[in-house]
DNA sequence: CAAATTTTTTGTAGCGCTACAATTCTGCCG
DNA sequence: CGGCAGAATTGTAGCGCTACAAAAAATTTG
């Protein structure tokens, strides 16, 4: 009685539309594959018929067939931030410039990510983004034996796949470097364990050697599970100042922790970066929009993201990490 | 010379694990698919061996045969603030909870979508979760030939497939009758028209609405063609005071405006609220931690995901959109 | 204008998996 | 211990497309 009358779907096929067209299934699939082995008054023709029947070829069957796609799929282990951003951006541009698609999946632990890799892997995709991070044990040898092509973004030497990273550690000096060329001597280091660890992992050791380098301590380290929001930029300040009241800059994991940081020197009357210089990473919107603009670290996300697409379509996997270029941005804060 | 040799990676296909197990491929096609089909022994140990062997099946090739998959794809204009974030959260939980991959990708023009929605429906994904804002004209014929359940997301009554939406107009009401409320008296609103326009559309009718109701001038609308960043903030006060310098409110687009916009008033000396009521929309991390915490409305984007999910899942793609939750948070700023 | 060449078009034969029906195996009752 | 219902397992027959080789058509050449 109640029935919804459905359209009837018949589902199109390659062969309907060539019907339609009056050419050869194969044809209309070198239409949409190879393009140029067709005559271009009969593509035309046959594009025209597609379009109008709302036919869309069928990849599943398509990548079965030719064993292979022209998708890549990225994981990501939030979309928090605008580095994350930037570099979907970088993936993105560089696949569509190279003819092909980017699926991304989201992934919030390793458990997560391991099964949005078997959904990649069984889409057969053509090649698989990871970024640096806590990995489930079997990943990497899911991966090995798949033999998919894999980079690893923001990944150093011990990456599954090919690493594509900025050098942090470098950059951590230059940052170190900048501090105490400005005259701090009591610069306190933020590390952080937790969730993105890996991907901070050298900085802390570079920031040691700088300071020793300059005879200075080194031993201003808080150390915090994860740092997320402004909230945890509060949290830091006041342990810091507890520790050594004299504190005369921080070095923060991130620019949002930074301008959190910087919102509580200004609650409670400090000058930055007169009383305090305050650092940050990753030269995110907000640190160039607070007051004083953050000093950071640029980190050319989308350069990353491109540098991903090539070694995944370029197919060489096997090298050393590809490094891609950073920069210190010395604004306002100190 | 130089060959670089290669693991002969021998495809693995079910009929390997089938072999290796001793079992047929169709028992072992049931031991991924309905578990429930095989006998606990013969499934653990089909398991085992599939997972030695690192075999993972081939997605491609199930959709194919099975004519339909357990993947739905989602569409993202952008991931740059936390509406989207807790958006895709909130899908991604309810795809899981109900045997769904997610898969998204971003476009961020009509044409990029259109492609995107293409590669979804090359892909035979189970639903296509789409975000309102300006869409290819194709795409919704598109759509519809494709008979794929589709919803839109921030989608009101025009909305492709269903619209899954919190009342933007109800929203914006309440937050109007609470400035005015508050003695607010010169209320500034800005209107967006570019980019993600249709998903702010309601908000202007509903402001001018209410201040009509209280005998208000509505005329001080500013409109701008996009606001991103706290840049357009900065900007957007200063429209606003050029024009008239007595403001006493204004009606941000997003908390990131906002903040902007208070940000200027602090570099301008203008105390807020005090002098001048700042509101937000959308309840973004920023909006909790600035000083003062931001009046905003809080859309639950989360639950906008996750109705998206259901009605995906349930087939109910016909009905009246699904109104989703939202709520006045009352702060500091207005 | 026939022969040689190049460009277009077209069959054939699966790709790896699943729906479905048919078959074989269990355990259990009379 | 035969007979049977129900559970577990297994063939069969494609799903829609593409690689490849072969055929046909268009173009050039002698």
């Amino acid at each position: 009685m109640s029935e919804t009358p459905h359209i009837l779907h018949k589902k199109l096929t390659m062969q309907d539309v060539a019907d339609a067209a009056g050419v050869s299934p194969m044809t209309v699939s070198n239409c949409f594959r190879y393009p140029d082995r067709v005559r271009e008054k009969t593509r035309s023709t046959v594009m025209k018929i597609a379009a109008e029947l709302g036919y869309v070829p069928n990849l599943s069957a398509g990548t079965l067939a030719a064993g292979s796609s022209r998708v890549i799929g990225a994981v990501l282990p939030s979309m928090r931030n605008s580095s994350f951003y930037n570099y979907t951006a970088g993936l993105r541009r560089a696949a569509a410039e190279r003819g092909f698609e980017l699926i991304t999946m989201i992934a919030e632990t390793p458990e997560e990510e391991l099964s949005a890799v078997q959904t990649l892997l069984g889409l057969r995709v053509a090649g698989i983004a990871l970024v640096a991070g806590p990995h489930a044990p079997e990943l990497r040898q899911l991966l090995v034996l798949a033999g998919v092509p894999v980079v690893e973004s923001w990944g150093g030497d011990g990456a599954i796949g090919r690493g594509v990273s900025y050098d942090v550690g470098a950059a951590s000096r230059a940052l170190t470097r900048h501090l105490i060329a400005q005259g701090r001597r009591r610069i306190g280091f933020v590390e952080v364990t937790g969730g993105g660890g890996q991907r901070y992992a050298m900085r802390l050791p570079a920031f040691r050697q700088e300071m020793f380098a300059a005879g200075l301590s080194d031993s201003l380290v808080l150390t915090v599970r994860a740092a997320d929001g402004f909230g945890s930029g509060a949290r830091i300040l006041d342990e810091f100042l507890a520790t050594d009241p004299n504190l005369d800059a921080i070095l923060c994991p991130t620019d949002v922790v930074a301008a959190g940081a910087l919102f509580e020197c200004q609650r409670r009357g400090l000058s930055v970066p007169g009383d305090i210089a305050v650092a940050g990473w990753g030269d995110y919107d907000i640190g160039r929009q607070v007051s004083p603009t953050l000093t950071t670290v640029r980190a050319f996300s989308d350069e990353i993201g491109k540098g991903a697409i090539e070694v995944l379509v370029s197919g060489e996997g096997a090298k050393a990490p590809l490094s891609t270029p950073f920069a210190l941005e010395v604004r306002e804060s100190a």
